[in-house]
DNA sequence: GGAGTGACCTTCT
DNA sequence: GAGAAGGCCACTC
């Protein structure tokens, strides 16, 4: 559990935990927090692994706050179903209100 | 050891 | 202003 053991994908999972209930962010400002705003792909990547962890993939969206990774939920709209239960407003597996529920952890977190 | 993949983002036309 | 294309890094086979 050594900081420089845990690759990018376990760095991913901490700040996904850190969301804050009823917000949101996105891969992009996970990877600029963590220093590589040039992988934001590798976070969702790194997301294929959350699965049967406490990651809350649902709180973790792209850049225009599309449900890009729903698909990979065990249902079909269990994604926005989370998002919806914790207040955010989601509208065809987009997020309405994203300025408002937005979670940037590089400014949060800092 | 090399090549491919991926739940994206930035930039140019 | 909108649309389209490319690139980038980390992990897996």
């Amino acid at each position: 559990m050594k900081p420089e053991t845990l690759g990018f994908f376990e760095k991913v999972y901490e700040v996904a935990r850190l969301v804050p209930y009823g917000r949101v962010t996105s891969y992009g400002a996970i990877a600029k927090y963590l220093g590589a705003a040039k992988s934001a792909r590798i976070v969702g990547y790194a997301m294929n692994g959350s699965g049967g962890k406490d990651v809350p993939a649902h709180r973790v969206v792209n850049r225009k706050g599309l449900l890009t990774g729903k698909h990979h939920f065990d249902g079909t709209n269990l994604m926005q179903q989370l998002l919806e239960n914790e207040g955010i407003e989601v509208v065809d597996n987009q997020i309405q209100n994203l300025a408002s529920v937005f979670w940037d952890p590089a400014k949060e977190l800092k």
